[in-house]
Parts: C-alpha cells; structure tokens; sequence
RNA sequence: GCUCAGAUGGUGGAACUGGUAGACACGCAGGACUUAAAAUCCUGUGCCCUUUAAAGGCGUGCGGGUUCGAUUCCCGCUCUGAGUACCA
C-alpha cells in the first residue's frame, strides 16, 4: 500500500498510550537523562507552528537517548494559572478553571497527534491545588528561613532566634531590611509578641516590603508596565498612578552572588548567561558618607532640622576620582530632597521635581543628550579634603540604583563632565594621564593622581586601597558591592492565582498550618476588584482563618509555579512532598532543557533562585537546576497581501493585482489568509470564497498567476499568519510536520514560518516507504547480504546522525535522511539487515512510519531499539579525488591513491598533462599538499 | 547609546578544526508518462561573456589585512534582528 500516514500515525500513538511505552521508570538501572521542555501556558488560541519547533527537538533528543541506552524523562504538563483566563472571566463570568480545562484539552489532542513521547503519568498543572499545595509549602519555607552571610546559606528561622536570644543582632551577618533596629538579647527577651514577629519579618526571605505599583484607580486594579501605556492604561484607557503598597516580596538579593558564580558552572548559551550577568548587575566600589555642611547659602534663615547633623552617602565604583568631586547629585525623588532645599531654591526645585514627574519613564530613560537639574542651595563638606561641594537634583540619577546619590567628577565621567559644563561647576583634573578635559572627560585610570591630597604620586590601584582603608579607618565609608538586581515582588491583586498561605493577626501576618495545605482559592460572583479596591479574593465570604482572621487577598504571580515545576515531574503524584527524597535522589536535577530566550530573566533566573534556596534546606541536591539550556528561535508569521486597485476618487475597487504588476497602479495592500496561499500563488476561488465582499473579485495575473506579497511579522490573528499545526498534519501528517520543522534551519535562528518546503520533505517521507516495497506496493524486502556500497550508505547516516543529534543540528540530519534514502534507492536496495538499520536512525525523527515499518519488519516496540553501531572501516576509501588548484584556485580533480605520500602526489600531479597545460611550463615554486584533503600548486 | 547574534543563488539553507562554496530541498525551465489533470520519473538551474560547447572572468553585505589557500581568522565600516536602558 501507498504510504497511509493518517491510519498509521493513529495506530502508533493510540499503541504508545494503550502500551505506555514512554513512562519513565525510577528503578531502572539505566543512566538517568532528564529532558526537559518549558511548559506551555494554555491559551485560548491553542499551539501554533511555533509552540511545537522546541518540542519536536526536545522529542528527537529523548527518543535519541532512549535507543542510547538512557533511562529518559520527558515529561510535559502546563503554567494554568495566569492572565488571560482571568480577563475572560471577568468579561463572560466563566471560572477560569473551566477556561483553563477547556484549553488544556484542546493543547492535549494537538500535542498527542504530533507524537511526542512524553510520559504524561507524571502531567502538572500549577493551577492543580495538589501542585500548588506545594508552591505555598515552598513559601512557607522561605517565610521560615533567613539568609546567614557566614554559612552563606538559608537557613531556619529558628537558628537565628538563638542568636538573637544569645547575643542580640549586632554579631548577626544576615541580608535583611535596612531599618532592622539594633538590641541586645535582653531587648530580644522584652519585646512583645508582636515586636518580635515586626523584627523577624526583616530577614524572612520572603517578607512584606512597601513597593510602588501603578494603580489604576477606574480599574480598581493594579496593572503590570505591560498593560500601562504612556501614564494611561491599556485596556479602556484610563489614568494610571504610582500608589505605594503593602507587597509580598521574595529576597532574591541574597542570592545574587551565587547566581552569578554559578553560571559559570553551567552549559547555557552565553548571550543568556550575560543577561543574566547584567541583570545582576555586579558592580565593587564604595560608599562614602558626605555629611551636609551646617547653614546653607544665598541667606536663607537655616531652619532648626537643617542644623542637625545629616549624611548623604553616595556609591561610587571609583573612589580614586574623589578629590575631583566637584558636586553631588540626588534623585529628584531622594527622601532628603525636601530637607536639603533653601528656601531661596525652593521654587525652581520644586519645579524640576514636577516636571522629572510629567516626564514618563521612556522619554526620561531615551533623553541622554539634554542636561538638566536643580540646585537645591546647600552643600556637603568632601570628607577626604573638606572642600565645600554642592548639592543638585537630575532626573540621570536613579532612586532605585545604589544610595540614590552620586558624586560628580566631571574630569572623569562624561555624563558629570557635560552637567559640569552646563551649570558652570568646577572641572578638576586628577589624573596626569589625563587629557583634553576641556573637551571631554577622559575616565583613564592610568596615570599618577595630582590635585587629591593624601594619594598624590599614586597609581590607581594603590589609590583605591589606600582610599578603603581611611574610609574605613575614619568611618565615612568602606568598600561595597552593589547589585543591581533589587528583590522580587510577589504579590499580584488576581484572583487566578495560587492564595499566598498567612493570614494577619494584629496586622501581622502569620503562616497557616502546614496541615492545613493547600489553602484553595475560594469561589467568588465577579473576577473583579471589590469596590472598596481590595483584590478579587476580597469578595470571598466566609473565608477567614479560624472564623476569625483574614487572609492574605494577593494571590502569587506567575513565575511562582513554574519556579520548581521540573521537580513535581520527578514524582507527580505525591501527596506528602513536594517529590520524594528517593525520586529526587534519582532525577537530581534536568540534563537538557529546550525553551525560549524570552525567559532569560524571569523564569530562568528564579527557578535558579528557588532551586538554590531549596538545596540549602537539604531538600534538593544540585546547586543548579538547568546543566544544559538550549533556545530554539522564535518562528515568525509570514503574512501574504494582495493588492487592490484604488480608483481616482481614492475608493478601493473590486480589482486585484498580482504582485508584479503593482507598481502600475495605484493599490492598497490587504493581508490575506495565509492558508488559502500556496507558495505565496492566491487560490482565487478560495479567495472569493475567504469573505463575502470578495465574492466578484476581479484579478490582472502575471503569467496566469496572481502572485502575492510577502512580509515578515509576528504571528497574530489579526494579521492572517497564523499557521496551526492541525492543518498541516491534515495534510501531511505528524511525520513531514516534525521533519519539516526541523529542515527548516538551525534550532535556535529564528526565522519566519512558510510551508514552501514541506512538499519536500512528504515527498521524502514517501521516497523512504517506498524502499520497503516494490512495484505493487507490496512489502518487499530480502536478506541478501548487504553490498559494500549499501552498507557505506548506512554507516554514513548512523554516524552523520549521531553526531548531529549531539550538536543539535538537526536541520543537517534531516539533509542527509534525504541523501540516504536517494542513494539507496538509486542501488535498489531492499535488503533487511540495512533498512532495518534505518529504521532506528530515522526513528526519533520519523517515529510513526518507523514503527510501520519496524513492525512490518517482524519486530516490536521501537523505541526498545538499540541505536545501531558505526562502524568506520565501511567509509574507508583507497582514492580520493584530489582537487588541484593553482595559486588557490581550483582547476581540476585528480584521483590519486590515499596511501601516497607528498613526494608521490607531487610526482603524479606534476607529470598530468592537463596539470602542465595550468602551468604553461612556468616552474612551480612550491607545492602544498594536505592528506586526503587538497593540493595546492603555487607558481 | 551599549551588549549580543547575524548577512552565502530567485527562496530556506549546507560547508563541523582555514583546504573542491552553493550539499539537501523549494521554486523555475524543459522533457517522459497521460485524452487531460494529479501523482511519478528524467534533465537543467549562482552570475557574466560566448550561437553552443570547451575555456574564461566574477562571486559568501562593503573596504582592507594575515595566509600557499579565507564564507571561516584579524582591523574598519554598512545594514538587519534581539536584548537592555542615564548603573554612579
């Protein structure tokens, strides 16, 4: 029989689900290999051609592995909680749990007939109160634990209780709040309650902290930056506010140190692992105390706060340019900004600080060019030489960046050298190496110091440690590493989201008890917020803790389930741990894991967060949860026009030209559906058919044919662009999808999708079927032994493909497939022993028609295969066609025997009559040859 | 602006460590089979010159360099894509 994908690709996958085959097995004796794909938010749109480009290569790679020898994980399952489901809820009241299942079914049966092997026994759902009883345990752990700077682990609240009972905080090394007050254990011993449970709050790992969010007060809601747009909001366009908050926040801080360290112990693409990097955002310096000089300028009658002894401490990564200080420079919105001003300067300040607000966040960040700030009219006193240096406001300092304060050396940094320059200030050159500061800074840091006092005649690595050690020993400084990457909120004011599990007492909040996990997201009439503005979760009734306190309404964002979820795979269905100790034991941790780069700082940076806090505990393993990560590109739409003829009064017609011949009217461009064009040629009759006003249509063709443009964009529904699998494998089956997918480039470029070449690849497909019959399309093979020729054919691919599986080109593999199947069926080969070979090399590419035709073979269960051996003696050639060039340019092949040495080629090559003719008798001067690789004549 | 990635025929791409540029496909052209179409098969296909062929010239974004030899390495530039945002 011709090749029949749709019965065969039904009868394999309903085999491998009724047969189990890819459940992965903890007692196996087998190495363990974890493939890991990221899982997928359900949307209501379901998978388009894009979703399936990782999986597919994720597939490949697992089935590669199984028939290596490796006992596989590959599990699948799906981020249910989120936004989406949500805003469909509160625009048609459905829950969002009967949104999010409807979806879920609807990626199942798209991802089940593209025939991956995934063991869906072990399925998560981060919306599944039995997952996300496990999220809230995780939290509950971080609320347990503080962070000790001297083990540089979490560790249990309980040990610094201890502390604090033993010796108060002043000896204890913990990252924590800044406003931690200083006791000692005889204080720790007095406080209330209530004190107590205030203090300990500033080291929990996760803690409340007062963020800014933007408030949308017609929404009643708080809206993430995406959903804001120039101050108003996305969705009704409403007026958005900054408004401070009570938030969960997550101290990831702690950790930037060894989520820094630890890329470098792991196998990710380095563009990710510099991300990374700048997210962090390391950067050594110091921090250095300029205390406000008493009594301010221009006469202002100093009020009494201003004669209280007040600092400014700035953070600078070079402390050797401090004798070039020449002004200092705050936020506009520093806190001291009110206190500082003169009233003599309370105006234009004021001024600035308003326009600094009117200002949005872009234009503030895209404007580097103008120069502006205020004088605030008083002065700081330069510690390391007295000096009486001015205090400003610009908006180029950031309130969220180190102290909020800057000191400006102008000599030294461009940006201070044009503030300079534009209010008239001081420029001090500190460096003799230095040059052309009236033209520009120069940041050198070679050279001698001059003008800088007690580091005069140093060099600047004798300056910085000379510097830390008087800030140090004088006490207006110390050497300090900043981070850029500030702690993580993790609260969100949803209601599709996992409950945070604390309840508040006195206005404090407390954990529930672990037995009482998972605490479930209560029914509620509306998705929306209450009308005095609390989240959702507000209208709940008779949802208190103990009939008495109230719960925490902010439910957790996005990034907290899929911040652990490859665990919960390791043992899904465990009721009395996260996974157990044996399956973690087992798994410990994900070999490879194949997603998309635009979770470079989010997901990618938290999961490593948890993962790390989680191995302090003991209840994980490795340090690092990710060993090898691989970004498949993103696939663009591919978005096709046709062009309509406008007529004179500037009114589009019932007329189409083809692309070609545009340019002689005068047209619009109209995105057409993508699926009614065949390599970019219009099917008019679906077209007409595509909407009623298209039903008459008129087309002028270029060669019969109406030909439509093309554009490049991001998949969208409005643009006609999206490519849904079901189709293609409609068409042409699960098997041409997942080769075509594959054929269509390297993994991780990103590139348009078009269906151009898939006929390519069906053709291959039935190219191969059909080495397995004869004429009739009877199965027919033999068991004749194998030519040399057949088996070089074999043995070219086997290790072809191996290779390329373990780079991740599978692009090239598929060539060569194609490459194989036509030089065997040029030798009409039919034998067994080779197709049978085949079969499994083909297999995690192609596994339904492998599995045909491994069973028609007389043989069963594929992927209990063993992936075949290359042997290198049949590639083994005695010739080779030396190509000849003469000053580097080809001429000409030559077949010369490969045992030949060079004194042997050159004899060979130099007696060729047609090697003569390139020479026109001049003499060689030398001759290079390389070994079964070229020989290059250089006259 | 900075950082990273990239630029190869009409198209997607291949060439893995500097060694025959354009594999494999798509498309296109011509042919076979067919009443016809589909399907299938065969041939050709980087560009230029040439009636054709042989032969030749030019060719991996642009300009240089290193080398017997460069798509590959180095320097400078242009363009495209992604990320990031005044980081003190």
């Amino acid at each position: 029989m011709d090749y029949q994908f749709k019965e065969i690709e039904q009868k394999w996958q309903q085999y491998w689900a009724e047969h189990r085959t890819f459940r992965a097995d903890t007692t196996s004796n087998k190495p363990k290999y974890y493939v890991l794909d990221m899982f997928p938010y359900p949307s209501g749109a379901g998978l388009h051609v894009g979703h399936p480009l990782g999986y597919i290569a994720s597939d490949i790679f697992s089935r590669y592995k199984r028939l290596k020898g490796f006992n596989v994980l590959h599990p699948m399952g799906y981020d249910s909680f989120g936004l989406p489901a949500e805003q469909y809820a509160i625009q048609t009241g459905q829950h969002p749990a009967v949104t999010t299942e409807a979806n879920v079914a609807t990626y199942r049966r798209q991802l089940d007939q593209i025939g991956f092997s995934f063991d869906w026994s072990r399925e998560v759902r981060t919306s599944d109160p039995a997952y996300y009883k496990w999220t809230q345990w995780i939290f509950m752990q971080l609320f347990n634990s503080w962070y000790n700077l001297e083990t540089n682990k979490a560790e249990d609240i309980s040990t610094l209780i201890e502390k604090f009972n033993a010796a108060g905080n002043s000896e204890v090394k913990a990252v924590c709040d800044e406003d931690t007050l200083d006791f000692m254990p005889s204080d720790w011993a007095n406080f209330s309650e209530e004190e107590k449970q205030t203090e300990l709050l500033k080291y929990r790992l996760t803690y409340l902290k007062e963020s800014t969010v933007n408030w949308c007060p017609a929404l009643g809601t708080v809206l993430a930056n995406d959903e804001v747009k120039d101050g108003f909001s996305e969705r009704g366009g409403h007026p958005v506010e900054q408004k401070k908050m009570m938030q969960w926040s997550m101290r990831i801080s702690a950790y930037a140190e060894r989520l820094l360290q630890g890329l470098d112990a792991i196998d990710w693409p380095e563009p990710i692992k510099e991300m990374q990097r700048n997210w962090i955002g390391k950067s050594v310096g110091a921090s250095v105390k300029f205390s406000v000089a008493r009594g301010a300028s221009s006469g202002a009658v100093p009020d009494a706060d201003r004669q209280t002894q007040c600092d400014i401490e700035v953070f600078t990564t070079r402390v050797d340019t401090i004798f070039g200080v020449s002004f200092i420079v705050l936020a506009p919105e520093h806190e001291l900004v009110a206190h500082l001003t003169t009233d003599g300067q309370r105006s234009s300040v004021e001024n600035y600080i308003a326009q600094t607000k009117k200002k949005s966040e872009l234009d503030r960040m895209a404007d580097t060019k103008t120069v502006s700030g205020a004088f605030t009219g008083s002065y700081v006193i330069n510690p390391v030489n007295q000096e009486k240096v001015p205090i400003w406001i610009a908006d180029y300092v950031l309130a969220g960046y180190g102290t909020g304060a800057v000191m400006g050396v102008p000599s030294g940094d461009q940006r201070d050298w044009l503030f300079a320059t534009h209010f008239n200030l001081p420029i001090i050159q500190i460096l003799d190496a230095q040059k052309d500061i009236a033209i520009e800074a120069d940041a050198t840091k070679q050279g001698k110091y001059i003008n800088s006092g007690f580091i005069n005649g140093l060099s600047y690595a004798e300056a910085i440690a000379k510097l830390n050690d008087w800030l140090v020993e004088e006490k207006v400084g110390r050497p300090k590493v900043n981070y850029r990457m500030r702690d993580a909120i993790f609260g969100r004011q949803r209601y599709w989201g996992e409950p945070i599990p604390v309840y508040f007492k006195d206005g404090l909040p407390y954990l529930i008890n672990e037995e009482e996990l998972p605490l479930v997201l209560p029914e509620i009439d509306k998705y929306l917020p209450t009308e005095s503005g609390e989240p959702p979760l507000g209208r709940a009734t008779d949802w208190t803790y103990d009939n008495e306190y109230e719960y925490e309404l902010s439910t957790m964002p996005g990034w907290a389930g899929s911040s652990w979820y490859w665990y919960r795979y390791m043992d899904a269905h465990n009721n009395d741990a996260f996974a157990s100790e044996e399956a973690v034991a087992y798994w410990k941790d994900v070999d490879l894991y194949i997603g998309g780069a635009e979770h470079a700082t989010g997901h990618l940076l938290y999961s490593r967060f948890w993962n790390k806090f989680l191995k302090d505990l003991g209840h994980v393993q490795e340090e690092e949860p990710f060993k090898k990560l691989i970004n498949q590109g993103m696939i663009q739409g591919r978005s096709n026009f046709v062009y309509r003829i406008i007529d004179s009064e500037g009114k589009g017609t019932n007329q189409f030209v083809s692309y070609g011949l545009r340019k002689d009217f005068k047209t619009s461009a109209l995105h057409v559906d993508v699926n009614i064009v065949e390599n970019d040629v219009l099917n008019i009759e679906k077209f007409k058919a595509f909407r009623p006003e298209f039903a008459a249509a008129e087309f002028i063709l270029e060669n019969g044919r109406y030909v439509c443009g093309v554009e490049v964009e991001k998949m969208s529904k409005s643009k006609f662009n999206v490519v849904n699998p079901d189709d293609l494998i409609r068409s042409y089956g699960a098997d041409t999808l997942r080769m075509y997918e594959m054929f269509l480039g390297p993994l991780e470029q990103s590139k348009p999708w078009n269906t151009n070449g898939i006929e390519g690849v069906f053709k291959f497909l039935r190219k191969f079927w059909r080495l397995f019959h004869n004429e009739e399309w009877a199965f027919h093979v033999n068991d004749s032994i194998p030519s040399k020729a057949e088996l070089k054919a074999l043995h070219k691919i086997i290790k072809k493909v191996q290779d390329d599986i373990e780079r991740f080109s599978f692009n090239t593999s598929v060539s060569s497939f194609m490459i194989a199947v036509n030089e065997l069926t040029d030798l009409k080969c039919k034998n067994r022993q080779v197709l049978e070979d085949l079969v499994i090399v083909l297999s995690p590419y192609a596994p339904h028609i492998c599995e045909e035709l491994w069973s028609l073979l007389g043989n069963e269960n594929l992927s209990t295969a063993t992936y075949p051996t290359f042997n290198p003696e049949y590639l083994a050639e005695d010739t080779f066609a030396y190509p000849i060039s003469v000053n580097g340019k080809m001429k000409m092949n030559l077949d010369m025997s490969l045992a030949l040495d060079e004194n042997g080629v050159r004899e060979l090559v130099l007696a060729n009559e047609q090697v003569k003719g390139y020479l026109e008798g001049k003499e060689p001067k030398k001759l290079i040859f390389v070994k079964g690789k070229i020989v290059n004549i250089v006259v």
